[in-house]
RNA sequence: GCGCCCUUAGCUCAGUUGGUAGAGCAACCCAUUUACACUGGGAAGGUCAGGAGUUCGAAUCUCUUAGGGCGCACCA
């Protein structure tokens, strides 16, 4: 008797957990526990890309879980040691940035307001709520994941790596402190990477005036505030229009505050641009210091870390410079200096978290150097130059491979890493001070009056560790025990934080392991609403996947995600797409029906020889498309795999095939019904496990009444041909 | 300014050493209590963005034009 529940649609909610819970008791999700077959294949590691622990889940992570599950669960049926290692990411400024905003709305409280310690206690809570809900999340996709091995950025292992790290990298001469224009993000109160900042395009005026009727220069600008706190004027040496100024030096009052400006020659003027003459500004502009640095000139500030405006007339100091712009503005036409007034279009840079828009500022912070050379074995080398060779030389490789031109493209235009971060929930960067003194090491020195850096390190400064401090590093015996997983197998990633994190942990592997992290990256692209649309609150096109697993099933919702989108490719997805692949399930379950209950009282023999020509045929189509979905698994084309299994199961399987089993079953020649009954046996055992790395709880569930044994499909032997 | 990518059936996309165009969805016609809370059968639909070149042969290689997306840099 066929159980009573094929005698209903496929029902996933009713199956998925369950199927789940079997799983974990296996204990197969960690590879130390798997069956002697996997004991003694040849490893398999993926780390998961840490979620942040913002919020919930997205179609992205849902994404980025359904095709990690896939390549982890074919490595494990192709007798693999596979390990999958979970984790979340503290997400320092994203994270606090959340749970800051959450208080000031509530209790209308800032952090300075709660103290540093409460704070931090406000945020463990949040983190703890959203963590649960995350790796709940990923029960949910049937992420076959070891739940034994989960880390966590900010945990106490992972910390330890990265005091390991900092100090290293800092007796190398790779970590220096040094006072200089950084990215300052008024709004989050910290300075950020370059990474961190996005550009938007703005329309917005284009001033040219003199700073004085006694100056014969006009110079051109877009921030007439930030002159006050100018040092000199750059034109090219060139310019035949300046070139006898060039050394002159003027004094003027501008807006209430005395200048004093020499004329300087720099070839990064351009002739064309304005006057062909600009003001510059050191304290306030990362291209200005770069010249004001060439040229030792002094370094201004007149801008302080709350976007104000430090000197000035009344209306111009203690203003926002926005406010100041204006007042500035209006100074230049009563003092009928401004000469012209031009609407432009330039990019305004703002920090990715909080929107702020961005101030450069100078400021003594912590940089990782990529251009500065270190000796390792008695050859020199730089951290540029060790993150382009392992890529140039193919020890990582890129899929589709042409995000390696992207790589070497941003590598080349890459400055020093500012790492260190004004906020408090992330790592405490590991250095003390005690009235000069300065002292970097892993643990806290000894004695009293110590005090420890006030500030955190970037949130990709630990991350970049990731594939290596998740395997037990620096702890020695910890990490030669995991030793075999590392370099990690593939890495699988959105194509976003390609700089932030992929290259990040380039570096840092190479550097501290003197090995790449990943033999190669898979790059995922975006997930799209069914228009093309990118998935935004103010347009409402969120599609959440727990609600779509929920009506579909997480099958469905897996399929839906991968079937179709190459690597690197953005992904549509909408809910019709989701319940198409739910009646593919619930196809594969009445193939199911079919079939037990047209071989029930028959055996399946392995070793069955008889088949008729129809079958010989049938088994031979079979074993090609097994051939062709083997090359194409290796070669990471789920996207083609998943639908060419749809379109033999639904339209040759059980359009062709089982129609015409019909006849042959009911029909009178005992050889060719014989035959056609260890096909369907044959086949459907052959289909589920094809399957299974795609679709893992209808065909799981399946196998339980097929296979007649306990032995769980998650572990059977991937198909051979 | 530098770099990467895309333009194939109404829509979403495959098409990997160059060999007379494919799938899914949608739309159309017909059938159907069927293993199928639906499914089956059928037919239709494309000068592969435009142009030039290489070749016996180009959606596929080269150059070029147009449109679109993205990244980096600049942003006086």
């Amino acid at each position: 008797m066929i159980p009573d529940k094929f005698l209903k649609p496929y029902d996933p909610t009713s199956t998925e957990d369950r199927i789940y819970a079997l799983w974990e008791k296996s204990g197969f999700f960690n590879p130390d526990k798997l069956p002697e077959r996997n004991k003694k294949g040849e490893p398999f590691s993926i780390v998961l890309p840490p979620p942040n622990v913002t919020g919930v889940l997205h179609m992205g992570s849902a994404l980025m879980l359904a095709i990690e599950d896939i390549m982890v669960r074919y490595a494990r049926m192709k007798g693999k040691q596979t390990l999958w290692i979970p984790g979340t990411d503290h997400a320092a400024i994203a994270t606090q940035a959340v749970v800051e905003k959450d208080i000031q709305r509530k209790e209308d409280k800032s952090r300075h307001d709660l103290g540093r310690e409460e704070m931090l206690r406000r945020i463990g809570t949040h983190v703890q709520t959203t963590h649960d809900i995350i790796v709940s999340q990923m029960r949910k996709m049937g992420a076959s994941i070891d739940w034994s091995r989960e880390a966590f950025t900010l945990d106490d292992k992972r910390n330890l790596a990265v005091r390991t790290a900092f100090k290293k990298m800092y007796d190398d001469g790779l970590i220096y402190r040094g006072y200089r224009v950084v990215n300052w993000d008024p709004k989050g109160q910290t300075t950020i990477s370059d990474d961190e900042i996005v550009y938007e395009t703005r329309k917005t005026k284009l001033y040219t005036f003199r700073y004085s009727k006694d100056i014969p220069i006009s110079i051109s600008t877009t921030r007439p505030e930030t002159k006050l706190g100018d040092t000199a004027i750059a034109v090219n040496p060139d310019d035949p229009r300046y070139k006898k100024y060039i050394g002159e030096e003027f004094d003027a009052v501008f807006a209430g505050e005395p200048i004093h400006l020499k004329v300087i020659a720099d070839a990064s003027v351009e002739l064309e641009f304005g006057t062909g003459a600009l003001g510059v500004t050191p304290a306030h502009s990362i291209a200005d210091w770069e010249m004001a640095q060439r040229h030792s000139l002094p370094l201004k500030q007149v801008i302080n870390e709350y976007a104000k405006m430090t000197v000035g007339l009344d209306g111009i100091k203690d203003k926002k410079t926005t406010e100041a712009r204006e007042a500035v503005v209006d100074w230049l036409k009563k003092e009928g200096l401004l000469e012209k007034e031009e609407d432009i279009e330039h990019n305004i840079s703002l920090a990715e978290r909080t929107g702020g828009i961005v101030e450069p500022l100078p400021k003594l912070q912590w940089f990782v150097a990529v251009n500065r050379e270190f000796k390792r074995e008695g050859v020199t080398f730089t951290l540029k130059q060790l993150m382009t060779r392992v890529v140039e030389t193919d020890q990582v490789q890129f899929i589709p491979d042409r995000f390696r031109d992207v790589y070497h493209h941003w590598i080349g235009s890459l400055r020093d890493w500012c790492i260190s971060r004004q906020i408090w929930y992330g790592h405490r960067i590991p250095v003390w001070y005690k009235n000069q003194e300065i002292y970097v090491g892993v643990e806290a020195p000894k004695g009293n009056d110590w005090i420890q850096d006030e500030d955190t390190l970037d949130t990709w400064f630990s991350s970049g560790l990731w594939t290596f401090s998740t395997l037990g590093w620096p702890d020695e015996k910890e990490f030669n025990i995991n030793r075999k997983y590392h370099p990690t197998t593939i890495l699988e990633t959105g194509s976003d934080i390609i700089f932030f994190w992929v290259a990040r942990m380039i570096l840092m592997s190479t550097y501290l392991l003197d090995e790449v992290p990943f033999k190669t990256v898979y790059l995922h692209g975006l997930v799209r609403d069914g228009k093309g649309r990118k998935i935004s609150k103010s347009l409402g096109n969120n599609i959440d996947p727990l609600e779509m697993i929920i009506k579909y099933g997480a099958d469905a919702v897996r399929m839906a995600l991968i079937v179709a989108v190459g690597p690197g490719n953005d992904s549509k997805v909408d809910e019709q797409k989701i319940k198409a692949y739910k009646l593919f399930s619930n196809k594969i379950w009445n193939i199911a029906r079919f079939i037990l209950s047209a071989t029930e009282n028959v055996k399946y023999s392995a070793e069955f020889s008889e088949w008729s020509d129809t079958d010989k045929k049938h088994i031979e189509v079979l074993n090609d498309l097994i051939k062709e979905i083997t090359s194409e698994m290796d070669e990471y084309k789920f996207y083609l795999v998943g639908e060419k299994l749809y379109h033999y199961v639904w339209h040759e399987f059980a359009d062709k095939i089982i129609e015409e089993s019909k006849s042959i079953i009911d029909g009178t020649d005992e050889k060719v019904k014989n035959s056609r009954i260890q096909f369907l046996f044959y086949a459907l055992r052959a289909i589920l496990r094809l399957l299974h790395p795609f679709m893992p709880f209808v065909t799981e569930e399946i196998w339980r009444e097929v296979g007649k044994s306990k032995s769980l499909l998650m572990v059977e032997e991937w198909p051979r041909y």
